[in-house]
DNA sequence: TACCCCTTAGAAAGCGCTTGCTGTCACGAT
DNA sequence: ATCGTGACAGCAAGCGCTTTCTAAGGGGTA
């Protein structure tokens, strides 16, 4: 029914051996031998049967690329740039020996990561990309981290692309990480100079590294300003959804309806944010400053476009697809620290 | 090195084909001796061999996803949806056989297209779900055709979802297709109730489907009102991108100043016109309205909130996950219109 | 002319799993 | 006591490919 090497070796009329190596053209194969085969295999329409070839050389040319939520454009930038680097040209010398790239939505939950993780584990895949804060959970770094030294020995290449480094590293060829610290400190730097005192926070999920690093910036900065109140009064956590920055915002005016500005997680926290305040006849930013954070596409098209800092999405995740690939050798110690620019636009204003 | 079945066999002292029933759950294995294989794969830390498995049964656990382009919501968000409905649960009765559902990115190209669809069909895929409207060209749609029948014959099973009906739907289970008219048509007879006449118009690229459609709506609307002005002077063409959104209405305020609405071809491409007018100094809603498609997230956080077309894309994503998994019977003919909401908000208001 | 080496093709042994078929055993019915 | 039957378990034959090893030819060199 199905064609096989063999029908295409006996049109040819050489051995499945000759098939084999002209496919994989990794032996010499004389050229018009070559030529022969080739021709059969385009008559016959022969694909050839991946489960029996990555069985037989133990390697298969799948590529995971495992995010927390695709919906989410952060996520789908970084995951479409790794995953063209990935299988785009370039990728191997040999034609028709394409990676096949694929993203894993694994929904921000460890228990699916970890399925995933085993999933491209028994597909033999040649490669993984993490994308993505990991969660502080020491049982789930653990698992993680016995998960991807299984993938190691097992000739699986792992990159980990906005995500904080492992503990011990020595299971991923390389880490790029987001300055997150760095850029909200930037961030509340930004805002003091322009006179405010009394900034609001809505931060992301508690458990997640991303969240922690972004808030230890952000009252690093008031410290060093001399601001030193307790700050949890002004922090309210919540998700990376946009109806959490308007929830959030709702309470954090209660607690203190002195605010003028306020910090989100990320950009599209900040959106919610902005609804929040507007609803409560609130101007942005005569009245209260908004920033976000990630600088997504829409950042720039919100009224007032947001103040936000800019991750380089695009080029971590290409970055991150040429490693795993070995198209770019990994640096020395595997670890990139990837930083976040600030991007003043009309959401931030000074205190009025 | 690895661990395989007969290891698990051994420590279990049991034949390996036990251990594969066992692991498979579709042959009766006493409790007790079952008892002791899960323990074995244990303690032995066992996984199976895909590839290995898959060439044995002649099948995968892989399902693919195609999209045009996942840095855009638009297709994250139905292929998040689609992946959860298939590697959810409830996908199999046993447990340790999860699907792999894996999204692809063919960044709009047809090659690309093709070549992850030879991909899969050479992973033996269980199913693939093609995402996102269909290119136009008749050489690629019968090239499509054609591999879509071969991976139908191959057992792999088949759904579109947003994306219009193939010529011979035979290969396809089931086909979810946007009603993109509708929506369009709707969409314009509500600018023609508030009074506009001079509506321009930001098309998608000429090739698409989705674009063609959506045009075909608008334009019937218009005829319908009597408005048989030649409107290629009001229509340009571009990408679904926000940058074409921005260069097009320039180009259509030069021809046509009076205009006093535009119509985008999506909710991205309505930021880039809403850009180019604020940067003209002309008002939305007052003297320009402006609409959008699709609906996505961001369109409630611009300024004003986009009017736009709600696709409900995270439902049609479920819905073709379910399908393609059959936990849902097909539709009997295989297809299923899915019909678009006109969602007013501030963006469009009376002509002035 | 004899020898060696290089190039190219084939034979065949797996890779690790699934599954049809063949036992084996215990039990109740005859 | 005998046989039929049902419930399990094992044997062994592949699934379609890769790759090592071996063989055959065809110059070049001495």
């Amino acid at each position: 029914m199905t064609v096989t090497l063999a029908d295409v070796a006996a049109r040819a009329r050489v051995s499945p051996a000759t098939v084999s190596r002209v496919l994989n053209g990794n032996y010499p194969v004389a050229a018009d031998t070559r030529e022969r085969v080739l021709r059969a295999v385009d008559e016959l329409d022969y694909v050839l049967n991946g489960p029996a070839s990555s069985l037989a050389a133990a390697t298969s040319d799948l590529v995971g690329i495992l995010v927390n939520d695709i919906a989410d454009p952060f996520f789908g930038i970084m995951a479409g740039a790794a995953q063209t680097e990935i299988s785009g040209p370039g990728g191997s010398a040999r034609a028709g020996c394409e990676k096949l790239a694929v993203i894993c939505n694994t929904e921000g939950s460890p228990e699916r990561e970890l399925t995933y993780l085993t999933l491209l584990q028994r597909q033999r895949a040649a490669a993984v990309v993490l994308t993505g804060g990991a969660l502080e959970d020491p049982g789930h770094i653990a698992a993680m981290s016995a998960k991807l030294g299984k993938l190691a020995r097992a000739g699986t290449t792992v990159v980990l692309c906005g995500r904080p480094p492992m503990p011990d590293g020595d299971q991923v060829l390389a880490t790029l990480a987001f300055d997150n610290r760095g850029g909200a400190r930037r961030l509340t730097e930004h805002l003091l100079g322009l006179g405010h005192r009394r900034i609001g926070y809505v931060a992301g999920p508690p458990e997640r590294t991303t969240t922690r690093h972004r808030l230890e910036g952000h009252r690093a900065a008031l410290l060093a300003a001399g601001i030193d109140e307790p700050q949890d009064r002004l922090t309210v956590h919540g998700s990376y959804a946009r109806s959490s920055g308007y929830t959030a915002t709702v309470e954090l005016l209660a607690r203190e309806p002195g605010l003028t500005a306020v910090l989100a997680a990320n950009d599209t926290v900040a959106l919610g944010v902005c609804a929040a305040l507007r609803e409560k006849g609130l101007r942005i930013p005569e009245d209260v400053s908004v920033a976000g954070f990630d600088d997504l596409p829409f950042a720039v098209d919100t009224w007032p476009a947001l103040t936000t800092v800019r991750l380089p999405l695009a080029e971590a995740g290409a970055r991150a697809g040429r490693l795993v690939m070995g198209k770019e050798a990994a640096p020395v110690g595997g670890r990139v620290g990837v930083e976040g620019e600030l991007v003043v636009r009309g959401s931030t204003g000074v205190r009025r």
